[in-house]
DNA sequence: GTGAAAGCGCTAACAC
DNA sequence: GTGTTAGCGCTTTCAC
């Protein structure tokens, strides 16, 4: 039976059909007008051939791609799958692939592999999931070759650049719970992209809108059982009352610890997360949190990133502030 | 200074390094020796130049890709989102750049796109996540034209696999279940990929071996809340004592069902999830549940895949047992 | 509208 | 070892 298993090329649709490969071209892009009946033949031809064009062959002469990059600092962990799934959605809808590349550390070894790699693939535009410091650098040596768009949840120069209001919502919780009647709010950080962090900075803005007292802040990391110790300690310490937590599963390891020690939440203890993570609504006693739009975050990324690609606006700048949810994880502190 | 902005090509470097084109070739990819001297030369160039080799020149002539695709069904889930990781890190540190595929559903156009999308790319292979349904439906249309490696929980005749025995580790936490002195014990099953669903096939071969009745089974969707209501249920029936949930975040949602009716876990009922979701150990109580690797599953896949490629091994399969871990949501039953 | 010719940036094959 | 030549599969001029 001839070629088996190989794949057919363009000239192959062109000889079947009858007509010259530019023509089979014009049909496939679109780019100028065919006539009907050359277009019909060339659409059986390619349905019969089972013909795909080669994305290879077409970037390398047309220089424009299909394809976008995201660079991101760890693809598992809520908020990021989240924010891909998202950008993966809103890509697909318009036709483009997704690649993705991980940079674990900001060593410059590792952000120079994950921008090398962006740039051999010739993309047509990247966005960088700036949450933490491996893609703040990678951000920076990104340049300016291709289109690039920030996500992240503050505000900062650059790029352009997709945020989720942290300050704004951390701000607002913190005012809930001092609403509450507490003195003061305790919070755990989760670890920072940069010196300045969203969630902090509005924590701290409300405080001092209050004047009431700025407690030192608890460092978690990423892995949510090291809440456990912080709110074992948390609970030891009788002028704790309130605690706000960087986000939803340092609430939880932090509710743990809590438990642990003996203490009840939110009778002894109000605590409130952030993120709205799918388990915080089950979790008991379900959580008081700020619910981020991750996914919508990844789409207004991915739209930015198109109209800087297409240059069809010069739209620069995307905010959204996340919806507080109170549910049973605060209430008033008890009468001393 | 002439030309700023554009990409410095081969020649280029060529001709800054004085020697010919396939020289840098050479350099480039090592496929033939250089002397020192050229190879010298050609490294300055390159690294003055700032040049990087065009993967889709490469790809077009050397008909070799370094990009290998996923073909999934949901990237935000845990386990997706883990095997996801594990992928992309054995593929990174083999050099592979790792491009998403995304199909929702089962439809024909859906997988005709995400099929079409990766064999336009002319990728070196493809993991496929065949978890459910659409994972399923991707995996028998994409043919042989390229390797494929597929992932899932159930062993299965055609392409080259690595499981995760869940059939085998449902069955023993249904015997340890049974052990403790339960009479019989349900099961809440997550969205099977197929009629014959692992975790199902184990737990109901346990029930059987033990000459326990087989309770009807219930359906949970992926979203965690669809527990709840299951879990009341269960809480309202005298004959419950023992639950097997198909995984850890449905067991979560069923918790707080059978906290919701106001019995407590595990005094008047044991439940046992899969998975070891990272939240599993801070949930209250801590969850009995089979750690999965969802991880080191992507990881053996990619192996897999690669041998597929390379042609170095025929080695089809790789079988991995999740581990149980005995926490305190599971108890022997009350005595009547 | 349509075809002929050129060439994208690279590697493969073949001389030397 | 190294250069010359050819060509991967497409899109892009540019005639007609």
């Amino acid at each position: 039976m001839g070629r088996a298993g190989k794949h057919p090329t363009i000239s192959d649709v062109a000889e079947r059909a009858g007509v010259s490969v530019p023509t089979v071209s014009r049909v496939l892009t679109g780019a100028a007008r065919v006539s009907p009946a050359k277009r019909e033949q060339v659409e059986a031809a390619i349905a019969e051939l089972r013909f795909r064009p080669s994305a290879a062959a077409r970037v390398l002469v047309s220089r424009k791609s299909r394809t976008i990059g995201v660079i991101t600092g760890n693809t598992s962990r809520y908020g990021y799958a989240e924010t891909i799934r998202g950008i993966e959605i809103a890509a697909r809808a318009e036709g483009y692939t997704v690649m993705i590349t991980v940079v674990e550390s900001p060593d410059e070894d590792e952000v120079d592999r994950a921008v090398s790699a962006t740039l051999t693939h010739a993309l047509a535009g990247v966005v960088v999931l700036k949450f933490d410091p491996p893609g703040v650098a990678a951000l920076q040596r990104l340049g300016d070759e291709l289109p690039v768009v920030a996500l992240s949840g503050t505000r900062e120069a650059g790029v352009p650049q997709a945020v989720l209001d942290e300050a704004a919502a951390a701000e607002e919780l913190t005012d809930h719970l001092l609403g509450l009647g507490h003195a003061t709010v305790h919070h755990v950080r989760v670890p920072p992209s940069r010196r300045v962090d969203g969630r902090t900075t509005g924590w701290k803005r409300a405080l001092r809108k209050a004047h009431a007292p700025v407690p030192p802040v608890f460092d978690a990391t990423w892995d949510p059982r090291s809440g456990v110790a912080i709110g074992r300690a948390l609970a030891a310490d009788p002028d704790v009352t309130a605690v706000f937590c960087g986000n939803d599963e340092i609430a939880m390891g932090v509710m743990r610890g809590v438990a642990e020690a003996g203490k009840r939440v939110p009778e002894d203890l109000s605590v409130a997360g952030f993120d709205d993570h799918p388990l915080a609504e089950l979790w008991s006693p379900p959580l008081t949190t700020a619910q981020q739009d991750f996914a919508g975050l990844g789409g207004r990324g991915f739209g930015l990133l198109l109209q800087a690609i297409d240059g069809t606006s010069d739209r620069r700048y995307s905010s959204e502030r996340p919806k507080l949810v109170f549910r049973e994880s605060t209430a008033a502190p008890k009468r001393r």
